[in-house]
DNA sequence: GCATAATACTTGCTTTGTTAAGCAAAAATA
DNA sequence: TATTTTTGCTTAACAAAGCAAGTATTATGC
């Protein structure tokens, strides 16, 4: 599977790959997302629809904008990611009454029904990686994490 | 910004978005990237190719299941990304003589002066990011992603 | 040896990401 | 009050991601 017959020792001195923290971060993510690509690919939402139904639950009704941050989603992707769940009936969409610009979104039973039917199992994934983990380290990542997002920085 | 006004609790204990790993993994990549691609709008290549450049760097020589899954590229994506650097001189493919369906993938000059042209600039967002961030925290978050990618796991 | 499966990509199609432009409703300013 | 600016979203256009199906080559089981 590995390969060196034509290889070259590296001659830029950039980091190792492994010690690249975007690379990481993305292949960390990979890890982790795995088991739950698959738990949804057994439901009629992907990814994407998934995280806006968690954040619309956490968070009760809220505006787009607000989605778009908590979601890391971009608003003209979201934008089209609302229209077809409000199409399938997941969350639906009213205008504020105070500013109309704004639009309120809201979760619906359909919705709540998909997060409930896939909650146990969901739960089960993350009880299983902290137990592989250790729950202390995974507590200990998501505050690095957490931090990381008030400094800025790259590789 | 902040809303309440229909706000209902969650009622299928999911973990708060805050603490969902991959999430938190994806906002933190979001933050660090930032400076990335700043660098990499004055380069001709994007994310994705620089990120094919620094895997051959390291590892050479290599098939492309095995450059999709150290650049964390789906081989669909992958086979466009390399037929466009190849046009571009970046790398060479020629067909592996044992086994006809696999093709090797080389870095070429013009790929290796790219990241040459970036390494300074490269390293000195790392050093800007540790020194914010603090250099002891940097390598243990990487040591714990790292670790994390020999587990699986999920939420 | 021959049919079957597995592997290593490749191609086609739909959805998402990304950037820029557009539009209507507030807010701020004159 | 009239004009400009800002805000909150939508639309458009194109690259990239993601999924499914297709092709060629190698490995496996009878």
């Amino acid at each position: 599977m590995s390969n060196d017959d034509t290889f070259k020792a590296p001659s830029s001195n950039l980091r190792r790959t492994n010690r690249s923290l975007p690379i990481a971060l993305l292949r960390a993510r990979e890890t982790v997302m795995g088991p739950v690509r698959e738990m949804l690919s057994g439901s009629s939402v992907n990814e994407q629809k998934w995280r806006v139904l968690r954040v619309l639950e956490e968070g009760g009704a809220q505006d787009q904008n607000t989605i778009a941050q908590r979601a890391c989603l971009l608003l003209p992707s979201l934008t089209r990611i609302l229209s077809a769940m409000e199409a399938e009936g997941l969350i639906s969409r009213r205008a504020d009454a105070a500013d109309r610009r704004r639009s309120i979104v809201q979760i619906e039973a359909t919705g709540l029904t998909i997060l409930k039917d896939h909650a146990k199992e969901a739960a089960g994934l993350v009880i299983d990686l902290r137990k592989r983990y250790g729950d202390e380290k995974f507590e200990q990542l998501l505050d690095m994490l957490e931090d990381l997002q008030q400094v800025d920085g790259a590789d």
